[in-house]
RNA sequence: GGCCCGUUGGUCAAGAGGUUAAGACGCUGCCCUUUCACGGCGGAAUCAUGGGUUCAAUUCCCGUACGGGUCACCA
């Protein structure tokens, strides 16, 4: 056969060689140990949390290593093609604050070498350059099988219980005649093309992953298909091409795509490239019914990134969250370097966890809280009120129609100007329900009333010896008083020694009260509360509550 | 089913041939306390399983179980 015929039968518009493009894109002047990674999303709906997972560890490999973090869109498969996908994934990206050197969207600057384009549909003619190479090298050919075709294949092969795949006797069209294929392209007949696979079956590959270490698998004996129908490659061949063209030096990706690493091996041999390294991430799983299951798309709107954003979790509360299960020493540096930009962490691949890794959104609640307490005040209004416009817009003239009252229970909820912060705070959606209560306007409380004894006397007290100018240590010594008045205890020591000796404690009716102002048990200072809101607002409200408890 | 990967408390996990098997979240007890929090100090709770190798194994090897991934002209 002759193969440079063929190629030219194939391919007549190619007019370029494979080193027209090793020109095009010189490796990369970057300092010694620079690593280029990448983020290749295919725009087939949006991108989720496990993306991010592996986004951040390629972006801060990249950025610690002085080296190259860029988007590229997997766009190949134009059948599962969502619209407005990539915008989303790149306003996701920006969200998180994951920065991308390159890439879709983004503008190169002058001086900057481009490896783009960045969508793999606009590469066309760069894969179809190397197809024909290898083409003419013999390793690659055009197959006509239809879909009908390979699946009587697999049916057979599943009977005889054989491996699965167009391979040796089954890979019908590997030795087809030089007329045969010419006819058939006359005919107008779709074909694939596939690699020609020079594997054997039982030999095996070895490799290093940078996560997994050492892996062993079976030598790829599959002809591939690297060029669908539609001239676009698949992306075990995009892959091949652009992260040796893009001069990837680390490729960062799930570990769904282990399995195929034979072939990508293969294809790297047989197109003269050299390797990338590999790296491939641990799963994100979540557990039902008992059992540990890899996170779904479908099922769990905790994996889409869109969910955080409508809760209000802070972006670097999710990020710190990722890099806490990205890298396992990260909690203790994290910990030790309060105030330190993340940033500044010594991210590394071995460091990463190789099983799956099952979700904790309470761990997630954990790091919120810690982090909005620790911020200024100023930037927790801004975002709350950011969310806020977006989320609850109609709430928006309610919260904020004074900034100043907003900005006294932003005070009292973070415990700004007292000796410790609270940690009330843990995202927007919650935020926004633990205010609620401050506003006369959607005041509805659900009370949480525990049984106390004289419940509605020590609240008909209260409201009749509450002044609204008492300062909080006279507005505290009113409540002792009341407590001694009902046989709650007002001294803590005491009640403690002798539980049995009384109703309760002071505790048990400011808690009466808290409910009776707020609905619930849990808010900051009470006092500061009542300043907050205004004398007539809290009898107002002790009286809703009594009439609650006469009912 | 074939191939591959994995299994340390409820969760994230450190760890090494000999340790009282770190730490964090959660749970919980106590302390602090002018309420709620915050904070402090404790506690319960883990090496999947069976065989080897070894003076010694949770750590190394083999099998089993369980979990996960993958076997497309999807990525």
């Amino acid at each position: 056969m002759d193969f440079e015929k063929l190629a030219e039968l194939l391919f007549p518009d190619i007019k370029n060689t494979p080193d027209y493009y090793e020109n095009l894109y010189p490796a990369r002047e970057l300092p010694d140990k620079a690593e280029v990674t990448r983020i290749g999303p295919s725009p087939t709906g949006f991108i989720h949390l496990g993306n991010l997972y592996s986004a951040m560890a390629g972006e801060r490999l990249a950025h610690r290593s002085g080296g190259v973090f860029y988007l590229r869109i997997e766009d190949t498969d134009n059948k599962r093609k969502v619209e407005g996908a990539v915008e989303s994934v790149i306003s996701s990206l920006d969200y998180f604050n994951i920065k991308f050197d390159e890439g879709a969207e983004v503008d190169r600057q002058a001086g900057k070498t481009s490896y783009g384009p960045f969508y793999q549909r606009q590469r066309a003619e760069i894969y179809q350059t190397f197809v024909k190479d290898l083409v003419k090298k013999g390793l690659a050919y055009p197959c006509f099988c239809s879909e009908d075709d390979i699946n009587a294949i697999r049916e057979v092969q599943t009977e005889q219980k054989l491996d699965i795949g167009y391979y040796g006797k089954w890979a019908k069209c590997r030795d087809l005649t030089f007329e045969e294929i010419e006819s058939r392209i006359k005919n107008g007949d779709p074909y694939s093309m596939r690699l020609r696979s020079a594997g054997q079956p039982g030999n095996t590959i070895k490799f290093k992953d940078e996560i997994m270490g050492e892996i062993t698998l079976p030598e790829n004996i599959m002809d591939v298909v690297i060029l669908k129908s539609d001239g676009i490659p698949t992306y075990h061949f995009a892959h091949a091409v652009d992260d040796h063209l893009m001069r990837t030096t680390t490729v960062i990706r799930g570990c769904e795509w282990l399995p195929s690493v034979p072939t990508h091996v293969e294809l790297f041999n047989v197109l003269g490239f050299r390797r990338p390294k590999y790296a491939h991430t641990a799963q994100l799983m979540k557990i039902e019914d008992g059992k540990k299951r890899k996170l779904s798309k479908r099922k769990d709107p905790e994996l889409s990134l869109g969910y955080y954003r409508e809760l209000g979790y802070h972006p670097e509360a999710v990020r710190v969250y990722l890099l806490t299960i990205l890298n396992s020493n990260f909690e203790e540096w994290y910990q030790k370097n309060q105030g330190v930009p993340i940033e500044e962490f010594k991210f590394s691949l071995n460091k990463m966890g190789v099983s799956g890794i099952l979700f904790d959104l309470l761990k997630l609640d954990d790091i919120s809280g810690t982090l909005i307490s620790n911020m200024e005040r100023e930037e927790v209004y801004d975002y709350f009120y950011k969310w806020m416009n977006e989320y609850k817009p109609e709430s928006v003239p309610v919260y904020f129609a004074d900034p100043e009252k907003m900005g006294k229970i932003m005070d009292l909820c973070m415990g700004i100007g007292q000796k410790r912060r609270r940690k009330d705070f843990i995202n927007c959606i919650q935020m926004y329900d633990f205010l609620s209560y401050f506003f006369d306007e959607i005041f509805a409380p659900v009370y949480e009333f525990e049984k106390y004894e004289d419940m509605t006397a020590i609240i008909e007290e209260f409201k009749n010896t509450y002044d609204y100018n008492d300062d909080a240590s006279t507005w505290f010594s009113k409540l002792k008083l009341i407590a001694d008045k009902f046989g709650y205890a007002s001294d803590m020591k005491a009640y403690k020694q002798d539980p049995e000796g009384y109703k309760g404690n002071v505790s048990h009716v400011a808690e009466i009260i808290r409910v009776a102002l707020t609905g619930k048990k849990n808010t900051p200072d009470l006092w500061t509360i009542m300043q907050i809101l205004g004398n007539d607002s809290c009898m107002t409200r002790l009286d809703k509550a009594l009439s609650y408890l006469g009912k």
